[in-house]
This record gives C-alpha cells, structure tokens and sequence, in this order.
DNA sequence: GTCTATATTATGATAGAC
DNA sequence: GTCTATCATAATATAGAC
C-alpha cells in the first residue's frame, strides 16, 4: 500500500511532466513568448507527423498563422527548431527513473504499475514513439545526446528480484524487449494495424483501451514464481 | 508431423519468396536488365535507410554508378520508382496466408513455427518493417493497395482454435498485437535499444538469436489451456 | 542506352521596410 | 517583432548529343 503510493506518485509525475514544464513557460515569461510558442506547437505536429525531412517550414509558418521569416527570427535553423523540440519530447518518452524503482516492494506490482502509467503517456502522445525512432534512425548523433536511465536501471532492478526470488528467473533484457514491444506496437503500428484488420478508429481505440489488461497479464503469466507449468522449450 | 512438414514448406516458401522472384527476373531478361537491377538495388538500399524524404536520385545514382538521367529514363520519377520498391517489399512483409493456416493440427505448434520463421524473414531483411511503417504513415494511399490476408486469417484460426477447445480462450487481436509487437520491435527499435542499454552490434546480435525461444516461451503460456493459474486481472 | 548540360521548381534562409 | 520581397541553393526532371 505504502509503496503503491510512492510508485503511483512516481509514475504520474513522469505523465505529467511536459504539461507542468510548459505551462511554467508560459506563464514566466507572459506574452512575449506567446509567438514562441505557437511556432514549437506547429512545429511539434509537423515534425512529429511527417519527420525532419516531410516538414516545411511553410507549412510549420501556415499552422502557426505567421511566415517563414519569423521561424527564422525565433530559430536560426530548421535545424535548431528541430532540436529544440526533440529534446522536450525525448524527456517525455524517456523519464528519469528516480525512487521509483527502489522504492517498489513488489515487482511485478511495480511493472504493472509501469504499464498502466506508460500507456497512459503513450495515449496522451501516440506519435511519440515512431518519431524518436526516426531521429534514432535518421541522425544517430542528435539521438546520442539524450540519455535514458531506465532500462538499464529497470534492468538492475529485474536481476535484484529475481535473485530474491520474488519473480521466476528471466533474462532481463529478453523481457523489456517484449514488455516495451507489447506497449509500444499498436502506437507505432496504428495505421499499418487498422489497415491489415480492417478496424475502424473506434474499434481500434477499444483495442487501446483493453491493452493495459492484455499486457499486464503476460507479466503475471510470466514472472509469477509458481506459473511455471508450461515453459519448457518447443525447438 | 504431417502437418509440421506442410507448415515449414508454406513458412519457408514465405521466407524466400523474394530471392526466388529476383532470381528468375534477372535470368529471364539476361543482361538488358542489369542497369534496372542496378538501380532497383540502388534504391532499394537508399529508401529503406533513408526513407521517401530523405533521399536522394543522385545517392541513388551514385549507389549504383551511373548518373541522374538514367533513373529518370528506366523510371519516369522518384515516385514510380520508389512504388515498384514498395510493392516488392510489401508481399515480402505481408505474406499471403495460404493453406499454411488451415493445415495445422495444433494451433500453438503452427503459431511457434511462424514465430521462427518470421523471425528469421526479418533477421533477412530488417530495414523492413520500418521501411513499411514509414509508407505506412507518410502515404496511406500507396500503402493501402497492399494487402495483407494473413492478419484477418489468423485471428479467424485462432477464434476456431479457442472454440474447438485447443487453446485458452483469449483476445485474438489483443494476442496477434502481442506478437507482432515482440517479434518485430527488435527491429524497429535497434537503434534506439542498443543506445538505451549500452548494447554492441554483437550483444545486440546474441539478444535476436535469443529471440524466438523467448516469444515461443510466451506463445505457450499464454494459449496452452492448462496453465491458467495467474491470470486474474491486476487493477 | 548512356551521357552532359540545362531547365524548373521547391525550399531554407536573409535583407530591409515598417 | 513582424512583415514582404528576394536570394541562393538543392533537387527533380528533361533535352539533346553520341
């Protein structure tokens, strides 16, 4: 109970931590950002939409009701633009994993907690995701400069319950892969998905709603010391 | 075993689809072809890495030792040529689910074998399904005139499986997101998992090999019938 | 079929008036 | 700070010689 309560606090502070930093932006600096801001919030949907290379700085100035020369008053470069938002947004999808995953008594409650948080943000930012997977794959140099400390710790803290015998034992990394997978997928996969099974948006939407629950359970399934009845291997 | 030995012949021939059809159009049309397949190469390579947006005829041409002008008299644009690449990769990625699907006799056994050799088709070819998310996303009229049946018959199978008592009865959709997302976020992710956990191209290369037994070991859990102890929902 | 040279347009960026 | 007008260049595409 006590430890849910840091965990909860934990993972909605990295929910909400965009929402809070630009609002003290804003209002820290009155009006005269007002400009500033319109062409970030332009230039996030064009960026985040159609990537560095499908952006235009027209259509950037067009969203934002103002011209070109104004981006490049506010921001030397397209460039400088660019990452300037990339790094507001890789904050986002790469939260610092502070006392949250020391202060979890239970782990797999601590991982459940994670995936209900995480695609909490990810439906608040569905474009997130495959836009920082294209800056990684696009320009690896600006995708090396933001750091992400929880896998690694997430990692350590996997080996450290496993060895306490509080989840069955597990290659680690092995299960990230899939528990971020099974998270990430339908976000990065939405077209492509309601393509090839023909569901609507709203159908679709249900689907995200119910994935919380349909992940949660492979990490029961999986990690539950006793639920050890029909693992062995097939090949 | 019968139904082990369709199986295999229908994934494997899923497998090789693509280097088989090159095969034959290079011996068909002997050597007038050569500087098409130059190109086709050229572009290939160019497209997949780079994207629609992001290159450029002349890399294509330099990639493939001739000049701007031949691109443009072998393939009238950047847009055709980028939609011949397009079509071949898509029937590599989405296979036409032929008899495989109703030729098994077990459910979990046929869903196994597919996990290993989609695995292996990606580990082939794994610029792929990013390449294929990129269309997705940036060109939804193109991507929709490709079909994947696969998607729509597996669901299908799998709902026959769970009533003929096979299987757990289970989500079919939410299961196949699962899949599709563990099987291919490996791929999609690399670069953004190896910089996240510090991982060499050789760790990372050992984590893929290691890939299969673990999304078969999920696959088992989660279908077989008799392992349904932890599976009450968490919140 | 292949090349060089050139046309045409799109796009990032700047100058200078207000 | 904001605008209009313009520059400079990069990229797709074509013309025409060989």
């Amino acid at each position: 109970m006590a430890s849910r309560l840091v965990l909860t606090s934990w993972l909605n502070q990295m929910v909400n931590l965009s929402k809070k930093a630009k609002t003290q932006r804003v209002a820290a600096t009155a009006d005269k950002l007002d400009t500033k801001q319109k062409i970030l919030a332009a230039a996030e949907t064009e960026f985040m939409t159609r990537g560095y290379d499908g952006s235009r700085m027209q259509a950037i100035a067009d969203r934002a009701g103002l011209n070109k020369a104004m981006l490049h008053y506010h921001f030397r470069s397209k460039d400088e633009l660019f990452e300037q938002i990339f790094r507001d947004k890789a904050s986002l999808l790469f939260p610092k994993a502070h006392e949250g995953l020391r202060a979890h008594t239970n782990f797999i409650e601590f991982t459940c907690g994670f995936v209900d948080m995480y695609l909490a943000l990810l439906n608040q930012h569905p474009y997130l995701p495959f836009y920082m997977l294209q800056v990684a794959t696009a320009n690896a140099v600006l995708f090396s400069q933001v750091a992400a400390d929880f896998p690694v710790k997430f990692v350590r803290a996997f080996t450290a319950a496993a060895k306490a015998g509080q989840i069955r034992d597990h290659d680690p990394q092995q299960f990230l892969l899939s528990l971020v997978g099974m998270c990430m997928w339908p976000f990065i996969g939405k077209n492509m998905i309601q393509h090839n099974l023909g569901l609507s948006d709203a159908v679709f939407a249900t689907l995200l709603e119910q994935r919380a629950a349909e992940v949660k359970r492979y990490v029961v399934l999986l990690l539950t010391p006793e639920a050890r009845a029909a693992t062995r291997k097939k090949s």
